[in-house]
DNA sequence: GCATATTTGTCCGTATGTATA
DNA sequence: CTATACATACGGACAAATATG
């Protein structure tokens, strides 16, 4: 019988998870903070102390560092030698770099007919209904994860596990820059007729067409989103 | 001054980087470890044991672990919850995922015009400059190493970090599978004169057919892996 | 520019849980 | 089924680098 006080059982309620863990510790730090900064709950360019997250989330410095190194490689945190981690602070360049991977990745998979299902494409479909659902009760918030799972769902069409990491960490890390834009209508709102013409297009199989769309909204969101965040620049 | 005897003067000559540390000793660890992954120095499916590996590369296994969960994070090992890391097996499946991710990558960095610069192009040129003398002197080895450095070289027209750490680390992950085709001739001589006639096509702007070509080469290089490694199986 | 405090980097020893011969 | 080997994770130690007054 394992005892309360066993080092791993505290250290896992800290973590919030008291099932059998399906990862090691570290790892489960990992998510737990991967989550703080994708909500931008943490700030880019905040230092962060090896010491207080430790305690903060009840594990040892070397358990914190194994999750650090993983997020640092996953470009959510910037890790300087002998100085610490930080919050990664995405310039302007950064997000015309990730939108270029963005268009990579989505245009490849709206091309690739051949791996495109009735079950991938429905996921298409349920991600603008969850969209113009919570536009309904303006929960900006909402569309934006809405649209999120949008892009994740045409990222899979290629059915390629490589793809759909390489795109998960990719809109991570955008999320980064995402917060210096208030989930206010303007931003998400306009977003919605986009998906909804670009999911009738992938049913009705007009690949062409639903690329050249697809294009023009990430050309638009890029745009948007160095506009907001210049101005912030100021 | 400091001690001869101090920890970390010592790892640092173990890891073999007197110099001043660029990286930490874990990222040293996950170099070297990766080196001789790539090389197919440690056969695919071999358990790696954190007592041996620390010790024969005189770290910590805290060290040593951070190390491992990098490499884990690239798809080179994998890690299995409370049994240990063991170099990645790629599968049939794996392969052509492999390939499907090149095809996206290395196709968008041709189609991406506005990028391409002449310093990129004779990149190119370089590496297939270097296979040909590579294969004058009959060293297949050398003439693999150059093909590698054609593909990067490709990738890196987009001109992207992002994109060109996506072809890093896929590329070494098909190395693991590589091994399974010794250093001979026949499956690296005959992609020469396809470098060639790629690259020719780039200089010359000519990039639909360009893509085209390396399409073809994709598949090929897919097909005679796969059979290879179907072979294997047997 | 210097002395000092803080923090990181790395190691070790050890308790505990898990897998396997 | 027990013994054993191994992985997991912690805490403490100290050198070295960096930040601070």
């Amino acid at each position: 019988m394992s005892t309360l006080n066993s080092e791993r059982a505290i250290s896992a309620l800290f973590v919030g998870d008291t099932k059998p863990a399906l990862a090691s510790t570290g790892e489960r730090v990992a998510d737990a903070l991967r989550a703080l900064l994708i909500e931008g709950r943490i700030a880019p360019a905040t230092r962060m102390s090896e010491e207080a997250f430790a305690s903060a989330m009840g594990v040892s410095r070397n358990t914190l560092r194994e999750a650090f190194r993983l997020l640092a490689h996953e470009n959510l945190l910037v890790h300087e030698l002998n100085r610490g981690v930080f919050v990664r602070q995405l310039t302007a360049a950064d997000i015309h770099s990730i939108y270029q991977v963005r268009e990579m990745i989505e245009l490849a998979a709206v091309r690739s007919k051949a791996t495109h299902t009735a079950a991938g494409i429905s996921r298409l479909r349920l991600a603008v209904t969850q969209g113009l659902a919570a536009a309904e009760v303006e929960d900006w918030s909402g569309v934006g994860t809405a649209n999120m799972n949008f892009h994740t769902a045409i990222a899979a069409l290629a059915a390629n596990e490589r793809i759909d990491a390489m795109m998960r960490r990719t809109l991570a890390e955008q999320r980064l820059a995402f917060h210096v834009m208030h989930p206010i209508r303007d931003f998400h709102e306009p977003y919605l007729p986009d998906n909804e013409r670009i999911c009738r297009l992938l049913e009705d199989r007009e690949l062409e067409e639903a690329q050249a769309e697809l294009a023009a909204y990430l050309e638009r969101a890029e745009q948007q989103l160095v506009d907001a965040y210049r101005a912030l620049e100021n």
